[in-house]
DNA sequence: GACCCTAACGGCACCGGGTGCCGTGGGACA
DNA sequence: TGTCCCACGGCACCCGGTGCCGTTAGGGTC
């Protein structure tokens, strides 16, 4: 893989990530995910098959581009929110700035969406993306609830979270006028009262 | 696929799905699942490898076994709950009911677990069990709730129950000593308080 | 300009999961 | 015995992914 910060000699990379992702995007769009080989994506992009697997390895992860830098900057927004701000709150204002397109960007973030939550293998490879993502949100929780992230509280919460996210971006799909910050907020709002409306609404009592 | 209940007539099937499904489970433990090919699979069992893949249409579903008769069988026990209990505790009954397994069971139930939770590729593929999984537990809640199951509220409690189930897994998995429905129980329980602990503890206003 | 150092490129052979095709094998029933 | 079903399994093929290795294109040094 093409080391940008080292590459002070040796031969230039001919591509980037960003460029290889744009074109596997707009393959994916044409002629859908699964009838797309790397090998269309690497001589659209006028790579070799095996460059394109220096850039990204595997063609799954052409779909998720910059996930990783994105990951690191959701844990930075977190570790630096005030620890005055209530745990949900904060994790609100992380998620929705971590999800943040810019209005030019949208159309590209929407067919990525789409790809991710539509596609069968696509849907099972998201679910090492999607444990990542859960641990930066347990390991907050946990730091803020003074327990292992391990635990289930910890737990909960990530996948709370995750769950209201992926329902929020679902939505976004099906409603082509809708704005996905509003939508993101609404879910995240949502679980403030939720299971307390679980409760009041079918019964309050653990049951033994 | 051999089809056992229209088996009338033609040449019977030389293996099954239960038989194969211990053979693989058995080599995965052994040598690895990345390490264990599908020939090897197939051969071990006396068949040929195109055979195996009209058993199971996948290596990693293999690993799965009968889960969508379990599945159906979840969604059964869930329509005959009375509507009187509460709807967290007719989902942990049912969670409970679907997790029961066998005592002389259990160690190939762990061997399987094991797998599922801490291989990537089959970390992976699971998504698409849990999305199914997710649709029996947001359909139940749903149509408890007079909301369409793809509503937030449904979809918040099945991510949140299958995240409560996971992490009891994880536990089970760490902690040989350990008892599965004990600690589903509780992790199932603990939904009830969560959130509530999370607003008492870190701040309960919806924040705006 | 000649030379090396370095790192990206990309062809090649290979592995393994998964599929379509098709001839073969074998039990049931008339 | 013949025939109808259907499972079996070999074969060729596709494609994602990898290890290997020779090639290529820059920078740095003299």
């Amino acid at each position: 893989m093409p080391d940008p910060v080292n590459a002070r000699t040796g031969r230039p990379p001919v591509t980037s990530r960003a460029e290889l992702e744009q074109v596997a995007l707009e393959l994916f769009a044409d002629r859908g995910f699964a009838r797309t080989t790397v090998e269309d994506i690497a001589s659209a992009a006028g790579i070799g098959r095996r460059t394109f697997f220096r850039y990204y390895s595997s063609k799954n992860d052409a779909v998720w581009g910059e996930f990783d830098l994105g990951l690191a900057a959701l844990r930075d927004y977190l570790a630096a929110t005030a620890p005055t701000q209530p745990l949900l709150s904060a994790l609100r204002d992380a998620i929705l700035a971590f999800n943040h397109v810019d209005p030019e960007h949208l159309p590209w973030h929407r067919d990525r969406m789409r790809l991710l939550l539509q596609v069968p293998a696509l849907q099972a490879h998201s679910t090492l993306k999607y444990a990542a993502w859960r641990d930066v949100v347990a390991d907050f929780a946990g730091r803020r609830l003074a327990e292992p992230a391990g635990a289930l509280l910890p737990q909960l919460i990530a996948h709370s979270c995750l769950g209201a996210a992926l329902t929020a971006y679902e939505q976004w799909l099906q409603h082509p006028q809708s704005v996905l910050p509003e939508l993101l907020d609404r879910a995240l709002l949502g679980l403030d009262g939720s299971w307390a409306g679980v409760c009041a609404g079918a019964g309050v009592r653990p049951v033994g």
